[in-house]
DNA sequence: AAGTGGTCTAGACCACCGT
DNA sequence: CGGTGGTCTAGACCACTTT
């Protein structure tokens, strides 16, 4: 049904085209994390393509880990099982390996008007309100992590209420059940700075103690960006931030 | 010549056989970067498959960055441009924009004992020794950056009497063009420290402010790793890492 | 056995670059 | 103009998963 395949359709290579409207119809139609997408045959047949067309088109999905392909199976839209995380999550122990550490205990939750730093990642407007999550992490020897969260207020209604007692691990996992939010990329920013007493206080270390603050922005599929999430992070036992560049 | 299309080979996609052959080719073949390779079509001929198969391996060459496409003109051997050296300087100030510091002073070359995370890190035989060479990097701004670059004294003789008098913002030209060793991928580790005395006077700050260490282990096309540099950055004025995970 | 993705072929035509 | 890479086709066969 459908299909329409040489409509008025120009500029630009066939693949391209197809690539949005497949986002589109993950985006549009429903499509959870983890849900069968239609068999290529058939996406081929529907876009009016030949197949070797429709996989160039998949295999770029595939790349920004979009679309999942399981040989025998099919293909899939990528759930945010802990491996995303893992991908997402660089902070690495002292023996190398990562650990997610625990959603440890909520310091606060509070609505608020924008900083200028949040209203420019954010890309909010000016009168907009953030939601803002204080927590604790810790990792499993004991080091503890501080992160605050900031959410546009205007797509995270309620949000207190609707977190309700729940401790999630993937916050993303929450995102995207509450609200249908799916992140799909983030971009980071890294800073070297010293402890405040209030920093101290909840880590355990004495102020001025030298910190790893991330400034995480998170994005959604058609890059909107929906968190801007900064953690505070005691890298002086072995652990650190692990960058390998595509 | 050669060509030998159906011969032993067998296990494996024979696009991944072609991308080996393809990297051993400009490995031991004597491309510099920025040389041409011969054509597709030629290339085809020549390890006897069809035209889609080739492409396929020089794709996943371009992805990762060893060989470039120009439209009309050809393929070549990519090249340590600034823009290659932009991907692996992940330091923006505090406009956002990325700005490669200048090689500014050398504080030391030496060559000596290899020390337990440098030999884990470049792989080292228990006895071998590196050469270290100490500098400083400033920025436009006039922050001073203090980095440490240690390399396998087996592959890098004579290096104090070869540097000489040049001082290359891009190191890595300085690799290839004496060395023959292309980089073309890092892995970073980063940890917030507190400044020692030496640092601070270095870098003229005050002792115990806190730096970004930027630890990066550069590998060659084979996966060897052959360098690794500890950059100490004040972060404090906007300055920061910049990561995009791919 | 039937259905899926994974690999591979042997062409075609287009867009861009140089002479 | 001829040569290059970029896109696209319409098939073929293989490997894997499920019924």
């Amino acid at each position: 049904m459908s299909s329409n395949p040489l409509a008025v359709r120009e500029h630009g290579p066939r693949y391209l085209w197809i690539r949005e409207q497949l986002v589109r119809m993950i985006l549009d139609g429903g499509f959870k994390g983890g849900a069968p997408l239609p068999p290529e045959g058939q996406l081929a047949r529907h876009f009016g393509v030949a197949l070797g067309t429709l996989r160039k088109a998949i295999d770029e999905l595939v790349a920004r880990k979009i679309v999942e392909r399981v040989q025998g199976k099919g293909l899939f839209v990528a759930a945010y099982d802990t491996q995303a995380a893992m991908r997402l999550f660089r902070i690495v122990d002292a023996s190398g390996v990562k650990q997610l550490p625990n959603f440890d205990r909520v310091l606060g939750i509070r609505t608020r008007a924008a900083g200028a730093n949040e209203r420019l990642r954010l890309g909010l407007a000016r009168d907009e309100k953030v939601v803002e999550l204080r927590r604790t992490r810790t990792f499993a020897d004991g080091a503890v992590m501080l992160e605050s969260i900031c959410l546009p207020g205007s797509r995270f209604a309620d949000f207190k209420a609707r977190l309700g007692t729940q401790r999630p691990v993937l916050l993303y996992d929450f995102y995207e059940q509450e609200y249908g939010v799916r992140i799909v990329g983030v971009e980071s920013r890294l800073r070297a700075v010293s402890a405040t007493a209030d920093d101290a206080k909840e880590m355990g270390l004495r102020a001025g103690h030298p910190l790893l603050e991330v400034e995480r922005v998170a994005f959604e599929l058609d890059a909107r960006p929906v968190e801007l999430r900064t953690t505070l992070c005691d890298t002086t036992e072995g652990r650190h931030y692990l960058d390998v560049p595509g």
